[in-house]
DNA sequence: AAAATAATTCAACGATCGTCGAAATAAGCC
DNA sequence: GGCTTATTTCGACGATCGTTGAATTATTTT
């Protein structure tokens, strides 16, 4: 991962709203989940809630797709691991073996009720 | 960690500069690195770099004291540690045996040259 | 005390951020 | 076709961000 990349993953995350749509989204799963279902568990107007998709997209943090007239977002656990794999890396330059790498996976297979926080 | 520190943390290491500037202090180890010395390796104007420490600063990454004239900066790798550990732990909420929690420890234990980026 | 060095403070600036209301688009339902 | 639901787009707004230049404070040196 690029540094650039790094920063754009961090300041993705770095958002009150956006950081619980995200750890939303981790607990949710790799099915994801619907806009609105997002909008009313957050309760975050729907405008505001596509403004935080589309940084955390552009961050490569999440992923969409179509479902009838429902838009699913999903949490893209790659680039979740790529960016505390660069965390981790720049603590442990000079003593690699001093440090355990991290590692996101999704909580559940299957897609499970979640509430708010 | 809280959220709201979590946030913090984020959005100190968010930015291009800062988180330069992090690394830099987590490769000289917790005898940290005067600013003048920060600034000259990173070219950074250094009341700029007073601003970006006062971030720093103000999320806990970073410790200060004085030295004759300088002030020496420091990283704080138990905020970061905080950090990686929340980060992991949202995306292993129900699932804690999957995940590998990170640690972040200085490069080095004694002070060494240290080369910009 | 004067001069030099190290860092901070302050006001200003354009740029981006996060939110809102109103309108537009997209897809299913009658 | 019209009607409803789901989401996005757009323009606007105040707020914060990151940088700069000039002035200031703190400390050491002479």
């Amino acid at each position: 991962m690029e540094k650039s990349d790094a920063v754009a993953a961090l300041a993705a995350l770095a958002q009150d709203n956006r950081l619980d749509v995200f750890r939303l989204l981790v607990r949710a799963g790799p099915e994801g989940m619907p806009a609105g279902e997002i909008a009313t568990a957050l309760e975050i107007a729907p405008n505001t809630l596509t403004f935080h998709f589309d940084r955390l997209r552009g961050a490569g943090l999440v992923t969409v797709r179509r479902d009838g007239r429902s838009m699913i977002y999903a949490a893209r656990f790659e680039t979740m691991n790529a960016l505390l794999a660069y965390l981790t890396e720049n603590c442990c330059e000079g003593a690699p073996e001093a440090c355990a790498p991290a590692v996101c996976k999704p909580a559940r297979s299957k897609r499970a009720k979640v509430s708010a926080s």
